[in-house]
DNA sequence: ACTAACTGCGACATCAACGTAGCACTTAAC
DNA sequence: GTTAAGTGCTACGTTGATGTCGCAGTTAGT
């Protein structure tokens, strides 16, 4: 395959992800002009609509992957890797928000990852909800939330953090602790021994 | 208008949130299928299929309105009126699946409604998220969740209630609560006055 | 420089959904 | 029972998206 097929792959994928977040039933065409190619070139690379599609997922899929192994989730203190998680699902959401819409995105593998995390928030005690499941489902949903949150937000203002990434972090996994039944006087402990005396 | 047309027009629209639920894009052919109608009948009752959509989400903000003026959310203790809410919204949620992802079923009145509720139950102390609007999103995120939930799903069979719906709403009421910071210890008290003494 | 890969452009065929119209038949309302 | 409203059915025209093709021009790789 020639450098310039694989850019423009590339292209018309970046493309693909902008528009269909926008409007998931937009036609291929738009597609094509929003990545500067011709709709015959998309149909090139990608056989029909639903291979477009696959190859998105995939895609992402992908990242996740290797963004989880990033994490090293099984290793890290259970907050540590709690917000890590936050920091790096939340980056895979915002720049992929159509593919992250689609079940396939989401592989097995993938779910498993997250599930562990909240097997070993559970294990530590930080929470009371025992099925990691039921976590998964929470930490992804008020995920969404959190984006979607407008920038000025009062919640936002709330946290007492300027960094605006790092206060929709410190409210989603606030927000996630408390919704899974752990106790708000321990979201500070980021990362200290389980059994440590509270500081101050 | 005659009796037997007004019960096609109610067949419609009911077929329409069956099908539409399922699939936001199927063709109107199906919806009418599903009525047992005429396609031909479907479009003289609803011009195109946007006028369609509209009543659809016409008829679930009607019947929100109505539902919450049965809630008396002004009235009500705040936790006991938290937990209407949630037994109302959960039905219409779930009898109207597709209208409830329109953006325009959800009027300013309702907004303003389901905001209340979290003003009041700030004010009560029971929650320490301050802005209402934050309360209502997640509220109707976490719903979506508890709706979702399979049936003999661990985290209900944890709450200890037999009846399904039952569980669901008290997992749901107990989920918000911690979400937007209120003490899980108090999440028993239902309905009793602020400042009571703690049972048993 | 030469070649093969890649691209843009325009034309074409196909298809599914939409919306409209006419006509014969059934049904509610009085 | 009469009448007008409502309905099913079929056919038709239109539109927008999809996928394919061929050709001429451009670009990467050697």
């Amino acid at each position: 395959m020639r450098a310039d097929a694989e850019r423009s792959t590339a292209r018309i994928l970046e493309a693909a992800e902008d528009v269909l977040a926008d409007d998931a039933a937009a036609p291929l065409e738009r597609i094509a002009d929003a990545a500067g190619v011709a709709r015959a070139t998309l149909h090139r690379r990608f056989s029909s609509r639903g291979a477009l599609i696959d190859a998105l997922a995939a895609r992402l899929n992908e990242r996740y992957v290797s963004a989880l192994a990033e994490t090293r989730v099984e290793s890290a203190p259970p907050l540590v890797a709690l917000r890590r998680l936050t920091e790096t699902v939340f980056d895979l959401k915002l720049g992929h928000r159509f593919a992250a819409s689609l079940p396939a995105a989401v592989t097995p593998d993938v779910l498993a990852g997250l599930d562990l995390v909240f097997a070993r928030l559970h294990d530590a005690g930080m929470i009371t909800a025992a099925d990691p499941t039921w976590g998964r489902r929470i930490f992804l949903a008020l995920l969404h939330e959190v984006a979607d949150l407008p920038a000025g937000a009062p919640t936002l203002a709330a946290t007492g953090i300027d960094d605006e990434i790092d206060a929709r972090t410190e409210l989603h996994v606030r927000t996630v602790l408390g919704a899974l039944g752990g106790d708000p006087a321990r979201n500070d402990e980021r990362g200290a021994p389980e059994t440590g005396t509270p500081r101050s």
